[in-house]
DNA sequence: AAACTGTCCACTGTCTGCAGTTTTAGTATT
DNA sequence: AATACTAAAACTGCAGACAGTGGACAGTTT
């Protein structure tokens, strides 16, 4: 059985990814789309039965999950999915803005003709998608364009500062199944970004990016009940249900 | 025998970390500490033999670093620690200005009394290890007041966002085993950031971390060759030796 | 009725074993 | 001697299995 020579460059594109890789893929799909809700446990066994395959990489895949802090895990008891407050998505979004605005910074200058014109496809793709009612469309263009910025900064820190950050609002807007901005003002709303940058005014397009941000924060922030900005820092949201063990008085 | 009420929390000081996180703290260590070299391979079967466990606890451990970006994984090969080029000095350096910055703002008008005498004492502390020439008290007091001040802005994000920067940091100063700033400069140059952020002036002290900030980071630069600001994005330092393969023919 | 105790079940953490691939060492060939 | 080829060794990725822990439930006691 003579190997042929390509067999391992053909099999590189194949089986590009582990079994691991793809349970994660398959769980930070499910996390983003709202198919787990917080609080939701991961039961590994089960998930390893769903998927055909054995603990071992559904394991690592949950573990690196709870590592980058999608999950949350309770020694011996398992993982779960993290509850948001009021206060994550306030960390989240005015973080956001800090490295987005330093991406602009970075980016603006490296940027020639091609790379505006990317953006302002992105943009019409947008406007376009949100005329024709396409919401899993714009919303995936909308991804499209922060996260090109990042690319573009050159910065592998800040894209992937941005990764995480990107999956933490998916899954932040995942949950309360939001009646969002209109669609069509949520892809207007790119396009004064995509302007100031092609005139290469950097301190507009921070701004502008800087003003876009806020008005999401402000969408999501509506749909989070009080928590308290000032409540105690205690990890709160996190514990899982039956956590709330009592403390004998 | 009635428990007592602090059970719960002695119980999270016996109850023993998994295998898992014991791993990971043992390699992070290893990288951060310069113990490990760039390039280098981990062997799962070896480490696992060596500290007397299963591959099992390993792989999680080795995986989870690979995904926060601290090991490069080669499929079918295993894991390799990073190599680093001077655009990943300056990446993670010009990243962590802008994120110690935005901890600064945010953090600024929360602190109180208390808060600036934690730093003051840090400061102190330095200086006091400096002088002694305890080089790794002074380096960890160090990163402790960088960290303390990202802890002091109260936003998850930062705080987890500085973690990563500051393993990456260690992990970059620790194969330079660099002659580095002289000890009691180091220290002392964390004196005006202090005072500026006890005198309640925000801009003065983000522009005095920003000095601060940057003089490490001139430091740093100057250890790592010319590898090309300007060289294409190509992940090219993450290959492990011997992926140079031949192309047949 | 509330609280405590003991038992059972489900699940996590870990271990051993196997198949396929990569690497290396050794051999043959030019 | 250097290169091409081959066979063995080593290692990764995955599967299956076991032991110990935590949680739920029922029975018992205050």
């Amino acid at each position: 059985m003579s190997r042929l020579p390509e067999t391992g460059a053909v099999q590189r594109l194949i089986d590009t990814l582990s079994l691991s890789d793809q349970v994660q893929h398959y769980l930070l799909d499910a996390l983003t789309s709202g198919r787990l809700r917080p609080g939701d446990r991961i039961n590994e066994a089960e998930l390893a039965r769903t998927l055909g395959i054995s603990r071992n990489p559904v394991r690592e895949a949950v573990s690196g999950l709870a590592q980058r802090g999608f999950l949350v895990s309770a020694p011996r008891r398992g993982h779960f999915l993290r509850r948001f407050t009021r206060q994550d998505v306030d960390d989240v979004f005015s973080f956001r803005i800090c490295v987005e605005s330093f991406a602009i910074r970075q980016a603006l200058p490296r940027m020639r003709r091609p790379d505006h014109d990317d953006l302002a496809r992105l943009v019409e793709r947008m406007i376009a998608a949100a005329r024709a009612g396409r919401l899993a469309e714009l919303h995936q263009a909308d991804m499209a364009l922060h996260r090109r910025i990042c690319e573009l900064s050159g910065n592998r820190q800040t894209l992937r500062a941005h990764e995480g950050i990107d999956t933490e609002v998916q899954m932040l807007i995942a949950y309360v199944d939001l009646e969002r901005e209109p669609p069509l003002h949520s892809a207007l709303a790119h396009l004064p970004v995509v302007e100031a940058l092609a005139s290469g005014d950097v301190e507009r397009s921070v701004t502008a990016m800087q003003h876009h941000l806020e008005t999401t924060w402000a969408f999501v922030h509506r749909m989070y009940g009080r928590t308290g900005r000032g409540e105690p820092l205690i990890d709160a949201g996190d514990v899982p249900p039956s956590q709330v063990r009592r403390i004998r008085g």
